[in-house]
DNA sequence: CCATCTTCCTTCGAAATCGAAGTTATGGCG
DNA sequence: CGCCATAACTTCGATTTCGAAGGAAGATGG
């Protein structure tokens, strides 16, 4: 499991490689040590064979996948009200998926053991027998520090300041454990959907605004708060005061927190998300405008982030996403105020792994752990 | 030279390592692979051995460094209306550095070629007979493609555009070349500098504004423009059109041209931006307070990519960077406006590097070049 | 349907790499 | 000053890895 052995697991888990050929591509290895580890792979019950790939103009290459039977990873998304929890196996695919009700705000001792009670649930239901687990992580609603696993300074998760949720976690399981923002657990999930792309944006927009960064295929953490751009200033009339103490903050206005407050002040009820973005389709004009802003607002601060990056897609996700004159108003102000040569190949497009993107990701960022 | 070989030379030159024991640790390498490999190459004469260096509590390490022989790196920094010039070792340690009178704006062949015949002059004045010439490098005011070694779009350079620069160089010279944006040769050459920091932004505060990012120890090019933050629009009271089409751009209102034209609009006569930064220097209030809304603009722009790629440093070099107000207005927006997780160990300061920061980094990513 | 080209994978001797044990040099300490 | 802990290398047999050659399986094109 350790070391170059790893190293090839982690290939075929990451979907990199199919094939023994694959394998000696990427990993630089020659082919011959290649399918001397293949062998003892398959032989310890980590690697099976599975019929014959695709010719590519030449012998078809026998397809190599993980075990069903080599592990699983129990794996989590915390939001305010609600968790999805889910098990997958080594290769990332889910079993199952379930979404489950949970007050964040009840603490995080609570909530952490009750994840825990979760996940045990999921395996007793849905773990085929015999079969180990091998991981649990988390996504977190707020900035996590890498190095330590802690949660540090967030916005709206009252007694959660500083609490050490990866040892909390790993308490219940004497395994690897992941603790990660949930924005950038969203982004490395993306990443795998976007196997061309080195370097990507992926925006969160839901209640609140996130942001997760790939730079050269990998999850950039920076000091655990990369990617935050719901505290940018932006240009407005007005002058409305965030949370965070300063003023005109761009998730004091375009977040879906901000955007339902103004809407049920005149008058239309909405409690989640989603309700604006069914408004915005049931052609609500009050709705539909507020949101054209949001996306316009978030647009010119993406505008800075691409010239300054320079990333080869931008990825929509969060519950506000399926909201069509969103990203249509993101797209007009990127495409339109940055420089050519960053907009020239710039995809900007909605979710591709859908609302399960931040447990992909959780389960890929696990799997570097697993066979570390 | 070659493969892994070449990884150990690279490691000595780069300043990594200093001996065996370092090698081993930082290659991966067994120690005894490395003892071998060190002994050929110090029989082909690339290293040689060089007194002992500082017990860590045994036995003193033998110190390595890159033979005087071993070879040399012609550089160059493009500016509009002159050049540095420099020869560097392998270790990229400058041998000489000149700077002399060069016109960009005649053209890409007449420039190259006489860059070409500069470096000749420079070798035939100080190169130490029987060294050989390794590899050429040159920055560039402009967006630089990366794959193609072609200058994309530039704003000031005419007859430029889409103009195979690395080609043309290497004509001269059957080595390695290197055609880079000048902002991203200063980041490479600060990185070295920086050794601690994983992730820096360099600001270059000249007659243009322009920017090199490191992440993760390296350069990120993006699709070439990377780091471009001059076209980025800033809150003012005014309206400027700026050259690229828009209005409002940084460039326009902080860029040393920017200042010198309002100075000289109000009969103060300036040359240049060194001239700008004298008469800060003198107490010239009407200077003094342009430097410093200047600083303020690139602080508030500074504050979004802070919160976004949260870096270890910003370091600000350029001939405006001896500005003192410049510095600290950009510290006090920084500091001021973003995450506290962002800005809790980030460190804000002139640059370390020096005016030869860009070809001390031609060096450092040409090495790369040569020892592949 | 047969020759030919590709690609995938294995075989096997040569070469590189490892790692455990040993050697040399140094600082610290009683 | 002698002893020990520590670090920097070396030596040398065991192990891994390589890579050239070849076999297997399929595409292509007459």
């Amino acid at each position: 499991m350790r070391g170059a052995q790893g190293d090839l697991l982690r290939l075929v888990a990451a979907g990199h490689a199919e094939s023994r050929a694959e394998l000696a591509r990427l990993s630089g290895l020659a082919a011959s040590s290649v399918s001397l580890r293949v062998e003892e792979l398959i032989g310890s019950g980590l690697l099976v064979e599975e019929g014959a790939g695709t010719s590519r103009g030449g012998r078809r290459p026998r397809r190599l996948r993980l075990s069903p039977s080599a592990g699983l990873l129990a794996v989590a998304d915390l939001g305010a009200h609600h968790a999805r929890l889910g098990l997958l196996d080594l290769s990332g695919t889910p079993l199952v998926v379930e979404e489950r009700p949970c007050e964040i705000a009840d603490g995080p001792e609570a909530t952490i053991d009750w994840m825990a009670g979760a996940f045990e649930d999921l395996l007793a239901a849905h773990g085929p027998p015999g079969v180990p687990l091998r991981g649990v992580g988390t996504g977190i609603p707020g900035p996590v520090d890498p190095g330590t696993g802690r949660v540090v300074a967030p916005s709206r998760m009252p007694g959660w300041n500083n609490f050490p949720v990866a040892e909390r976690l790993g308490a219940h399981f004497d395994l690897p454990v992941l603790v990660e923002n949930d924005a950038n657990l969203m982004a490395a999930g993306e990443a795998r959907s976007w196997p061309k792309c080195e370097t990507l944006m992926v925006l969160k927009a839901g209640s609140g605004i996130g942001c997760g960064v790939i730079v050269n295929g990998t999850l950039h953490r920076g000091r655990g708060a990369a990617g935050d751009i719901s505290h940018v200033r932006v240009r407005s009339d007005s002058s409305v005061t965030c949370s965070c103490g300063h003023d005109d903050c761009l998730e004091a206005y375009a977040s879906g927190a901000a955007l339902m407050s103004v809407l049920n002040e005149q008058g239309i009820e909405v409690r989640r998300p989603a309700d604006v973005v069914a408004l915005v389709e049931d052609g609500v004009p009050e709705a539909t405008a507020l949101v054209r802003n949001a996306g316009r607002l978030i647009g010119e601060v993406l505008t800075v982030l691409v010239n300054f990056i320079n990333p080869d897609a931008i990825v929509v996700g969060g519950s506000l996403s399926p909201a069509e004159p969103l990203i249509a108003s993101i797209r007009a102000a990127v495409y339109e105020r940055c420089l050519p040569l960053a907009t020239r190949d710039l995809e900007i497009s909605t979710t591709r792994s859908g609302p399960d993107a931040a447990l992909l990701g959780a389960g890929s960022l696990l799997l570097d752990a697993v066979l570390a």
